[in-house]
DNA sequence: TTGACATGCAAGTGGGCACTTGCCTAATCT
DNA sequence: AGATTAGGCAAGTGCCCACTTGCATGTCAA
């Protein structure tokens, strides 16, 4: 099992969460394109899937297989382990 | 300027700022010593120190020198990076 | 059934990061 | 002053991780 906070160290994982948060249940293909025309990666089709691959073991993604799509969904409830752990102090001056 | 996400990512560096939450204002002795004892890490000083480096460039701690004592604090602030990123769901089954 | 499409698997490579090693500076104590 | 204590600097090492490369599997349309 992959940890939380490792899974969101690397800047590529974090833009497919920021992608997915936006447009839940894409296909690996679809969050590829996405990130090259809005994020400005370009990361290859392999270097993604491994990426979702960590992102699942980490419980941040889960996916289903459709038929020869398999769709891609974020779940955050992972982070509450981030925003617990600590005290965040509250918006201020 | 270093990766608030990065900071957070190496277990020891976590470990460190759980010890700065529970008791502030250490020295980097007394934050090595209870990190062997308490936690288990068995870092050397000089690992601990490029730790709390890495930690000050995110803008997780902050320090400062007192005669031949210089005193680490914990500023949580930063975390909000991650707290605001993504919607976090509430508490709940 | 053949071709195109979406994805999966696995070995290999390069660079960055955590950690060590060794020496040095500065402040306090006797 | 000399010894001790707290911390700093910098080069070197080993390993992990992101990424690539090449091929294999499975699905759908014509």
């Amino acid at each position: 099992m992959i940890d939380v906070f490792a899974a969101i160290a690397d800047p590529t994982r974090r833009a497919i969460l920021d992608e997915l948060a936006e447009r839940d249940s894409q296909t690996l293909f679809e969050i590829c394109a996405r990130l090259t025309t809005r994020h400005g990666i370009g990361s290859s089709r392999q270097a993604i899937s491994q990426h979702l691959d960590i992102l699942a073991e980490a419980g941040l993604v889960r996916s289903e297989r459709s038929g020869r799509y398999k769709f891609h969904h974020a779940d955050f409830r992972p982070l509450r382990a981030v925003v617990d752990r600590w005290p965040i102090p509250e918006e201020g001056p």
